[in-house]
DNA sequence: ATGAAAGCGCTAACAT
DNA sequence: ATGTTAGCGCTTTCAT
């Protein structure tokens, strides 16, 4: 294997199985930037070279090195997810969306957790700024002059907030708020209450706007209870708040919420809806089997995903499409099940 | 700003902000090894040198390049998840301790998906092996053989399956099957199914044995249906095949199997657990709310993320642990909800 | 169409 | 304790 008594090289010292490029050079006699090229950019060389490359490559079970290739190119391959809690369900279907759309451009995903807090996500996105090629931003917790900073030297689409100069896709939510006020409105409620989330939620404030706004259209004003946390434990406390304002029907800030607020009425004795309807947000897994199964306002939350990972990929490789700003708006819809009924009658 | 009229160096005309250790070495009147050392190593380096170089790093807003620092030292600081379908709520725990774990020890997460296929997650396995210090495998549904090739050239950690050679995390359902027997021959069952569910999954096959086993020892047999694919609609198909067998009780091989089962028969107006039982498996987001409440296994999923994180950076860290192959069983617990209940008389 | 050569930013011997 | 010198594996001008 090695006549001439030469050390073996470096390559292949470290570990057996972990051809480069120049091993392939090596076997088919070419340059290593001609085997780099035939890898790369097949069409810029000659076609029985790029085969006889090819082949060797697949015999040699070559797999390039993407440190390599990134440090060179500049070029990461990898696109970093920021979520705010990677276990609210209500990640689930983004997650999805996006791996889907990611691995079918060839593009890994880098899923962070920024549990919440400002100062964890600006660190991340500090840290990562050079190994990924853009950044999903969902529920950034983010003042706009820190992320319009961050999105001038990195490409970023946010998910559910808009900032100048910041692409973006939103769900229309607010729309669905409005739904869900004609739904209620008709059903004979006249004292709404909206169950708040995190003041730091971009779309909390937005669905609170429109609650107000459509029950004013009706000439009606809108309770607003909270913060509370969004996880179902802080449903409870929702709950009992909820039942002191006298409203006969409510809109949570989500869906993990709504399911807390419905176990804790069942435990006081509450009839949903006969006493009081309970409409969600997200429409997240469980939302159509906790019980009552929940009314709520349906996202189109794996489209959202998709469609981010595709806006972000248009921008790397289009730097027109980067100055640009574009923004989409998703349409949600409500979806009427079981925690909405008639208001009582007094 | 550059008064000999020279050429901007490279570094700086490819992006503001992008200091390299070239640059803190260049202000600070060292060797960029030093700068290195004194940013890997502190230890290694005179104390006001290194602290000249740290303040020099402060102002330069300096970011290591983690592309580079791969390339030259083999480590990339990053770590695989692989899970079969990243929607699976069963995952989200998972997800969340592997995150937590990793994020403590400076660690990236690189969560991927297999789409339950085979030939996929040997797909990713192969592109990603030189981007990352080692894997953590969930659900995999690779043969043995190909698993322990593998290993030997990857650090890898699997969840619920055991490999030999390979390191391992698994929860003990097959005892908490054991304990769902129980349960259900205390309440006169006498009669119980299993609700099959993956073919390639390991855990599916060893909750299958211990069912078998579990009832045996009563003098009982067991019935078995199926497989299933483990999403929640497939739980009608799987309500229906149960009711056929006559069976009295059923434990299922996850909890999205049995919530679809529990739906399927609240449609066709059969009383659980009156008229069955229905027990499920890992207690998921939702066992506890859905309706009625869940029967089922509850699995410390999250303790599994940060244990295979633990595993596998010790891994890292010391070769001789890396030699041995440690298993780790996490016990589960039957937790009785409204699903189970007495045998109907006959 | 292909080759030669110069890095990308960092780490790791080896010297001093 | 610090500087020098080679690369890591790949891409990318620039020649030919």
């Amino acid at each position: 294997m090695n006549p001439e008594g030469a050390p073996p090289s470096r390559a292949a010292a470290r570990q057996e199985g972990r051809a480069t490029i120049n091993d392939i050079a090596a076997v088919t006699g070419v340059a290593a930037s001609t085997v780099s090229r035939a890898l790369s950019r097949p069409d810029r060389v000659n076609r029985v070279t790029r085969e006889r490359i090819q082949a060797a490559a697949r015999e040699l079970n070559y797999v390039p090195n993407t440190q390599a290739r990134a440090l060179s190119s500049g070029r990461t391959d990898t696109v970093a997810l920021l979520v705010s809690d990677a276990t609210n369900p209500f990640y689930f279907g983004l997650i999805r969306g996006a791996q889907q759309q990611l691995h079918a451009a060839g593009q890994a995903l880098l899923l962070m957790d920024t549990e919440d807090s400002a100062e964890l996500e600006n660190h991340l996105l500090g840290k990562m700024r050079r190994s990924v090629d853009g950044v999903i931003l969902a529920a950034s917790r983010l003042p706009e002059q820190t992320l319009a900073v961050i999105a001038a030297e990195l490409p970023v689409v946010t998910i559910n907030r808009n900032v100048p100069g910041v692409h973006s896709v939103v769900i229309d939510s607010p729309d669905g708020v409005m739904q869900a006020v004609e739904h209620l409105v008709s059903l004979g409620h006249r004292h709404v209450a909206y169950v708040t989330g995190p003041p730091s939620s971009w779309a909390n404030e937005a669905r609170w706007r429109a609650l107000r706004t459509g029950m004013a259209r009706h000439g009606l004003s809108a309770d607003r209870i909270g913060p509370f946390g969004v996880s179902r434990h802080c449903g409870s406390a929702a709950a009992d708040a909820l039942l002191n304002t006298g409203a006969t029907a409510c809109v949570t800030f989500n869906d993990l919420l709504a399911i807390g607020i419905l176990r804790r009425l069942a435990e006081r004795g509450v009839d949903v809806p006969g006493e009081i309807s309970v409409v969600g947000c997200d429409d997240i897994f469980g939302a159509d089997f906790c019980s009552p199964p929940l009314t709520t306002l349906t996202a189109p939350i794996e489209q959202a995903g998709r469609v981010a990972v595709s806006m972000l990929l248009e921008n790397l490789e289009n730097p027109a499409v980067r100055a640009s700003c574009r923004r989409i708006i998703l349409p949600t819809h409500l979806t009427v099940r079981q925690s909405s009924g008639q208001a009582p009658r007094l």
